[in-house]
DNA sequence: ATCAATTTGGTACTTTAGTATGAAGGTCTT
DNA sequence: AAGACCTTCATACTAAAGTACCAAATTGAT
């Protein structure tokens, strides 16, 4: 939250900065007073494009982000994820045993199980389910 | 454009109130203008936000556009296209000859010169080298 | 009109994928 | 310790997926 606490301080300091402007302004002449308004009308209307931009790039990262708290709910086990990541990868029964160091009878029970707790008929389909639910990156 | 038009008309509109309050302020008593000033920075400030929570959703949707010029390059028809779009979506053969109208010897042709052009072995591996081109949506 | 590529479809075959079921050791909780 | 769950692996089977050829109608460009 280091983002968080420079935006609040640059805020803070603006602000600051912007009545002792105004104060100047009042005791030395109040025609410009629509001009210091309109500066800080300017300024707070930038900070408030840059606090978003901030928040709107992070977003931008999250989709990507797995959701872990979801397999819990679905009931998906360790080992199991650590296969279906495999196969997002595109690898075989086979290669996934390999990889994993797992026969290929474990990766298809691995596999079963997934397809079940995932609601879906095919490994393409648990794909497209996993990335629905957000348990896997993109 | 229609937000755009709706929010420069929103900003002007903040602009000319905020203005003839700053002049009431002026001429009623100058102790308030402090006040006056805090309630249109926070004003832009939340204009600024919404402006760019707005730009914001338009670019989250702007990463997974396809990439189609490559389809050319490596030599993929429109139907096998359309045939790999159907199993980004997790269907068998059977079920993408039914949604395009066509045999499943037909859609297993179309897989395997898929296979071929994206150098896969599996139809899963043929997605993962999809996304990498980015050639398929998410 | 001809030639190349696309699209469609078939048969026959091999290879993966997936199901069903059983079993055994490990871990964690009650 | 007993029960519940996870992990591992096996066998036997069915169902898809994928390969290899072949063939014919369609389309697009020269």
């Amino acid at each position: 939250m280091k983002k968080t606490i420079f935006v609040f301080s640059a805020l803070i300091v603006s602000l600051l900065v912007l009545f002792k402007i105004s104060t100047y302004s009042y005791t030395s002449g109040n025609s410009r007073i629509e001009y210091v308004i309109s500066g800080i009308a300017i300024v707070f209307f930038g900070i408030g494009l840059y606090v978003n931009r901030r928040s709107a790039s992070k977003k931008n990262l999250e989709p990507q982000q797995v959701d872990l708290d979801k397999l819990e709910d679905l009931g998906i086990s360790k080992r199991e994820y650590e296969v279906l990541v495999e196969i997002a990868k595109g690898l075989s029964n086979k290669e996934i045993g390999d990889t994993l160091h797992l026969s290929e009878s474990t990766v298809k029970t691995h596999v079963s199980n997934l397809l079940v707790k995932l609601d879906a008929k095919r490994r393409t389909q648990a794909l497209q389910r996993a990335k629905e639910l957000n348990i896997i990156a993109i």
